[in-house]
DNA sequence: ATTCCTCGCACAAACGTTTGCTTGATTTTA
DNA sequence: TAAAATCAAGCAAACGTTTGTGCGAGGAAT
């Protein structure tokens, strides 16, 4: 037989008061008097009592509760960042109600209803590859619920975001391979749809000018990300007429498909081609031979700052000044891999 | 400003009827007439009426939210089994609470504590490295909260859990490479206090013996599972008179190191030796040299799995016969690598 | 000694829904 | 045609908590 949880009605019964005072009691309202307010603690102690959540929540209109929709839960960035979310929830005593989109767009609306019907009291979202549309996070401006969005954003004006800036990073990487000593440097980038491909070619253009270096397009070559789709790409640099001494993969994985090409073809690594790529994912302690630098996009920060951010917004949700909108954007930064002083050893 | 969601209340002034009238109306309740149902349906939906779910929660003392408690949501492992569980809780129309104790006793107890006030209808439960106490779950019974542990099973009796045997994809390991011709055989297990080293080498042994080889302790040796410590097991097994020309390795990770470190020493893995390993994460296939196969442990079948017997247990959890305990071990299974058919190749 | 505060506590409403019971009206049965 | 059965809808309690308001008693001020 499962014993009820004690409320605190059945304590101020048998106390022989009343409930308010026992609530206020229990929360070091100025107005009970001390001896009582002992009395009450001993007893709920004694009782082993617990507030309960679901009252209390309903009570206040509030659930305490952050929303969070991302794309893919089991992908390294993402899994980086709701443990960051979580971390920072947890210790603003708020619960984290998890859902992913799996990259749809029509589960992505449907999450959205279901967070709001849930009263969550705001939300953070990184939204899926295929959202176009974006009425469903307007609903809920509606009910004044606050939306953080990070790093993938929509491209819409009034709205709080969290993203990471490529060009900059872009704008070391190139600077740094130029410092290296390198001339010809290839790129290989995503597809010209993202705007994380624009971003990054931004950067390597900027980096090429600044340098009073001419810029050639043909060093650029786009991939769909694929395997197969950077063998492509890799083979066209190397068949450039100023064949490039180091290139810059748009990923981690990007660079490693190249490299395990370019081993492939008798490429030596520590001498011929340098690599430099984006992301720094673990998975780069993993590789044998890794690119030398990758562009850190810190998942744990981005995700950590927008819930600072939402916080903030949850917490000043009374006052009336909703007119400004946070827009925070991360630096990139270049990051040298650990693995290359191994390769130089 | 904000426009205050719609209650039943509201509508039911709207229509000038009672509020049970609408609130049965809603939910095809036999007792309404057609024609006052209809109107209802129609006044709610123009008044874009949506159920207060902290209230249904609320008075029905349910509050359709399963807890998880996971150690370290980053770990591809973890992100894999959360990624099911939420799925299974989302189809089932469900809520997910998460937390992760990051491997330590005292959070988990926290968290226990919180999903326990926040009158969650179930929890899952992987545990932390250190917990080595369980009453703050046993607390949990008399409050008939169900709790499903998984992979990261307490040594207890009367616990529901779901689990992956190692011992089978233990034996699976060896024979397979027995089979490719390998007659020395060694083994880099994890330290011995882990229920799962044990396993592994129950599984190596009766491998061994069952093939009228005979068994060589020597051939087994403990590591850290640091790469410091692995180096220095693999030393040691080469060392042994009876080199092994084949290692089973505890992790990938394992793997991973003693690859390295065996490239390093010259030793030539297309030929002089095999690699096996647990696990089947991500990381190999990023690897440049896999182990030949891996043990895989199904993160997202035992999450899956896990999930299931929770929403079994709160659908029968009014029925008495809650003696049984769900049991489940999820054989483990030898996968071999892709990766090695391009070594191949 | 009368008025006025302050202190300590109780009363009751409210949050939005669900649901057992009651009531009134209509139809069926005898 | 009266009694019984059926249908449709309303009333009110309940879930556990917070909080505005009321109220009596004791002490201080006049």
């Amino acid at each position: 037989m499962q014993q009820k949880p004690t409320t605190i009605k059945e304590i101020a019964k048998k106390l022989n008061i009343s409930i308010s005072t026992v609530s206020r009691a229990l929360h070091d309202h100025p107005s009970i008097g001390l001896i009582t307010r002992q009395k009450v603690k001993r007893m709920a102690e004694e009782m082993n009592y617990e507030p309960n959540q679901t009252a209390i929540l309903f009570q206040k209109g509030k659930t305490y509760t952050i929303g969070v929709i991302l794309p893919e839960l089991s992908e390294d960035f993402f899994s980086s960042a709701i443990s960051a979310i979580e971390d920072v929830a947890n210790k603003r005593n708020y619960n984290v109600l998890l859902a992913q989109s799996h990259d749809d767009q029509d589960k992505e609306k449907q999450l959205v209803e279901k967070m709001k019907n849930h009263r969550v009291d705001g939300l953070l979202v990184s939204v899926a590859k295929t959202t176009s549309t974006f009425e469903h996070f307007d609903m809920l401006k509606r009910y004044n619920i606050p939306v953080v969005f990070f790093d993938r954003v929509p491209p819409l004006k009034d709205i709080h975001y969290v993203a990471c800036n490529m060009e900059t990073g872009s704008i070391e990487a190139v600077n740094y391979l130029l410092k290296k000593g390198h001339r010809s440097i290839g790129m290989i980038n995503g597809p010209a749809t993202l705007a994380a491909s624009g971003q990054r070619k931004e950067g390597y253009v900027k980096a090429m000018l600044k340098n009073r270096l001419k810029f050639d397009p043909s060093l650029i070559v786009g991939c769909d990300l694929t395997e197969s789709g950077t063998i492509r790409a890799l083979d066209e640099l190397l068949d450039n007429r100023r064949r490039p001494t180091a290139i810059v993969t748009f990923n981690d994985y990007v660079s490693l498909y190249a490299i395990r090409h370019a081993r492939k073809l008798g490429i030596d690594l520590a001498s011929d081609l340098d690599f430099v790529s984006y992301a720094n994912l673990p998975i780069i302690n993993f590789m044998d031979h890794t690119p030398i630098a990758s562009v850190e996009q810190f998942p744990y920060v981005q995700g950590q700052r927008a819930a600072d951010i939402l916080f903030d917004l949850l917490n000043s949700k009374s006052e009336e000044g909703q007119a400004a909108f946070y827009k925070i954007v991360i630096e990139s930064q270049l990051v040298e891999s650990p693995a290359k002083k191994r390769q130089d050893g």
